[in-house]
DNA sequence: TTGAAGTATCTCGATTTCAAGATAATATCA
DNA sequence: TGATATTATCTTGAAATCGAGATACTTCAA
């Protein structure tokens, strides 16, 4: 088996502290790394079309949740990991690069609904087009079988959390 | 097999963008959320002894590169996957906080040794003791098998960026 | 009806990170 | 030797995020 990065690092520890049972540490480090790479890699294509993943996150749950492709910040913020206060900011910059609207809701006026304007659809469906095209590239670099076998044990660690 | 957020998402983008097939996303989306929940019950355990994912990284690269304890910035840099600006400053933190502290470099002058004070030292020792105790409370969602499996799988997806 | 509790969003200040470029020292080689 | 390229670190300014708390509206129950 051909060594990597973590591997060195999990050789250190056990000269450094021969008492530590440093396995986990070889799961755990490889899938931040990995998950960092990956990452950087999705973001380029939105980079291209002047989007980022954060603000391609938000564009994305508008535009799946159908028509009429609206949705309030709480809503948002329930599909994705981040405070409201980044909410606030993720949807003032889309406003403001007029992707985006705040409606007021006429069913409560404490809340808000975020709203999909044509540019902002017309890009999103441009953005996941190649985004998605992007994933079937990252995901090429493992077998048909590997990918499955990942997905389960992905799948069943989430549920832990989530 | 029990659906999770990832899978809604999915559902959703099958019903709107029939032309994509999505799969991929499926397991990066997974990976992405995984992460994140994983980091952050790292993070916490971090927080306990006053320090951050990001202090102790530094630390634990010194203490595991064995006595004297020290290694440039640029060493320190190429185990972690940040830039230069970012070493300086959590340099900078580190040292205020009394745990590192700077050596001009005898044998290049354009560098610096990054050493470990013995405050350091002790901090770090009982910070990987926890931070390895944690890992196994947090693997230990996973069975033997599927451990062995996923980081088999994550080894060799890794090795496509490294 | 009214006061208290709950909910939805936004504000604020601090922190962390990055990209680009500045600075200073060393290496190369004509 | 001297000019140029390379290397190592730091500086700067901008951006994203967070936690805590503020604000405004709604719900509930007496």
């Amino acid at each position: 088996m051909e060594k990597d990065h973590v591997d060195r690092i999990l050789a250190q520890w056990r000269t450094e502290r021969p008492d530590l049972d440093v396995e986990p540490m070889g799961l755990l480090g490889r899938l931040a790394r990995l998950a960092t790479y990956l990452g950087r890699e999705v973001e380029k294509t939105f980079l291209e079309l002047g989007l980022t993943s954060a603000s391609f996150d938000v564009l994305a749950a508008l535009r799946r949740s159908g028509a009429p492709y609206r949705l309030s910040p709480g809503d948002l913020l329930a599909t994705m990991m981040i405070t409201s206060g980044t909410m606030t900011n993720r949807v003032d910059q889309l406003e403001k690069a007029g992707l985006v609207a705040r409606l007021t809701n006429p069913e409560d006026r404490r809340s808000v609904l975020i709203a999909l304007k044509p540019e902002g659809f017309d890009l999103v469906e441009r953005a996941v087009t190649a985004h998605v095209a992007n994933q079937h590239r990252l995901t090429a670099f493992l077998d048909l079988d590997e990918r499955a076998a990942l997905d389960a044990i992905l799948r069943k660690y989430l549920l832990a959390f989530e």
